[in-house]
DNA sequence: GACGTTCACTGAACCGGATAAGCTGAGCCA
DNA sequence: TGGCTCAGCTTATCCGGTTCAGTGAACGTC
């Protein structure tokens, strides 16, 4: 129970706690034999410095904090924010950094948690998800000057370093590869309409629709839900100009929606393509398997999380473009049946 | 940037730090006129007490910390793990606990990062899920004398608090259902076979099948993920007797051998009635929606919390039942089709 | 009016590290 | 031999809270 403490190791040695400290941080001060004297006693009583004190002392507090403010609902089934945060604490870790996490109800109790987080030293800085347009959480960071790293964008991040993967050139793809297979109705369904992204895949939409003069092309709402994607979809299908294919804004929704087809009898891909956002193990569970855009989401949060530490230690915050969303055709794509 | 400390608040107060200690923290020695006062310049210069030195003189890390040491390629895509997160945390975040998550490899680099933890003084307890058949983590934990519960059993949690549900009732009352329906060749597609709670289904499948005499019964064995969920199946339903009802360890690996079921012209449930363990909203989003046995996963993950900071403030750590997983009946399950 | 008691508060020690500053003895050189 | 440098340590201080042992004033009591 009594854990051991810089002094232990001291009293073992026959040294000051000064001398256990350099010797155990590598600063000069220690002979190379009283060094290894140290270290092998520190090892042998296990000795592991307190993270408390050393908080203190060094008024830095070791760990990374993410705060998630999507309702339980839809956490727990996106496979989306897990793989972020495995890849987040695969480098944080390696760094002996620790990821302090926190599920909250909406944008202002999240501010509310970055605000105590930041006052009570918990945390020494954040990763933030989900930005939103007009997104308030973006000015309450950069008054608190938390060194936060945005997910999200580009655009509508203020001052805050942030990672950004170019939704447009991706959706552009999709839907020019759409076209291509022999597609003319096109729709999609899209997440919430106040997220950031959202907003830039419905203006990417909306303009590569206008450049291939694709005049039946619809976009309709949903909230990521499979509830609600499966119910968009029995809307968009259930329409006198039913599209031929449809783009979701996210796996699950997709997945409902492929559902919602062989309900209403109709085969896919041959009455209906179907493309899904955030390509995941998901995706290949179904029959037939389905077409997505997909990316190395845990090296997305490896690469946000090593911007986080570069901002701790004080290096501007920049804006970084991480890699486009890859279009994996699998069975769900095909061109249009005639009719 | 400079964040307020006691001292600042003491001496806009014109008080010793220890008055505001008192004050803050509703101890007497005060007077009411005096907290008032004290209180107010707190909140009005923003102060809140670093978690670091209340950490160091409390010897009280107010953390909480959950290993996971699934592979990544499993932990993103169940449902599970987040929903209990979730739970854990609205519990933990309500007496203002942090959570220190970290994802590992293996069982020995868990047992490591608690040394790790418990040395750092990082956190005050653990959760432990994925118990194993003779899992060295809880001699280690009960060596390290780090407040812990564990999620599963019953059994092979040593002196350790835990949480149980009871598996082996639900899987009987599953087979039951099914027998009643009709079914006579039921398979069951288990999990990793060294966890803890494959090995209880198990045992009871086994038990239930001998009692029903169901000779055809047969247990394959797979990994969770939806691959090896539908190769299971592929090799069920090649078989000359191949079942009429098939039992999933999880929601992913169900809903991998309903598509693999289409794929094989087989309908569902005409040919084959399926049944999910871990109901999710995945389960409701394919078609048919899944027969499942599901249970209130964040309220779990709430419960273990709850049990944890009990044993951290000292409680005697004791075995916990919770709820039964429950059989909800959906489209998947029907009495089998007369051949 | 001497004494005990309670109240409201202060001062200082302490938690366990990091680190600046001070001390000591060995080695070197003139 | 004295003076100097410098490696190799020790000592003291600090970080920001909590807490315990005082302390002085007010009050009641006989």
């Amino acid at each position: 129970m009594k854990r051991p403490t810089i002094a232990d190791v001291a009293r073992h040695a026959g040294v000051s706690k000064g001398a256990v400290s350099y010797a155990l941080n590598g600063q000069p001060g220690v002979s190379e034999a009283t060094r290894q004297r140290i270290l092998a006693i520190a090892t042998e009583i296990g000795f592991s410095p307190s993270s408390a004190a050393r908080a203190l002392s060094a008024a830095t507090a070791g760990a990374v904090g993410l705060a998630l403010c999507r309702p339980a609902r839809i956490l727990g089934i996106e496979p989306f924010f897990m793989a972020l945060i495995s890849g987040v604490e695969a480098e944080l870790s390696a760094r002996s950094y620790a990821l302090t996490l926190q599920v909250v109800a909406d944008p202002d109790a999240e501010i509310a948690v970055y605000r105590r987080w930041w006052g009570e030293r918990r945390v020494d800085g954040v990763l933030v998800c989900d930005l939103r347009t007009d997104d308030h959480r973006i000015p309450a960071l950069e008054q608190l000057q938390l060194p936060a790293v945005v997910i999200g964008g580009p655009g509508g991040t203020g001052a805050l370093a942030s990672l950004w993967s170019d939704d447009a050139a991706a959706l552009t793809e999709t839907v020019e590869y759409l076209v291509a297979l022999g597609h003319r109705r096109i729709a999609r369904v899209a997440g919430l309409p106040d997220l950031r992204h959202t907003e830039i895949r419905t203006d990417a939409f909306a303009a590569v629709c206008q450049r291939l003069d694709l005049v039946d092309a619809v976009t309709v709402w949903s909230d990521y839900t499979g509830e609600e994607g499966g119910r968009a979809t029995r809307r968009l299908l259930s329409s006198a100009q039913r599209p031929t294919a449809v783009i979701y804004d996210n796996d699950v929704m997709a997945i409902a929606g492929l559902s919602v087809a062989q309900e209403m009898g109709l085969t896919v891909p041959g009455d209906l393509s179907i493309v899904a956002w955030d390509d995941s193990p998901l995706c290949r569970l179904v029959h037939p398997p389905l077409t997505a855009l997909g990316r190395d989401i845990p090296a997305y949060g490896a690469h946000a999380a090593r911007q986080l530490l570069a901002v701790i230690g004080g290096e501007p915050g920049n804006r970084v473009q991480d890699e486009t969303p890859q279009l994996t055709p699998r069975g769900s794509t095909a061109p249009p049946r005639v009719r």
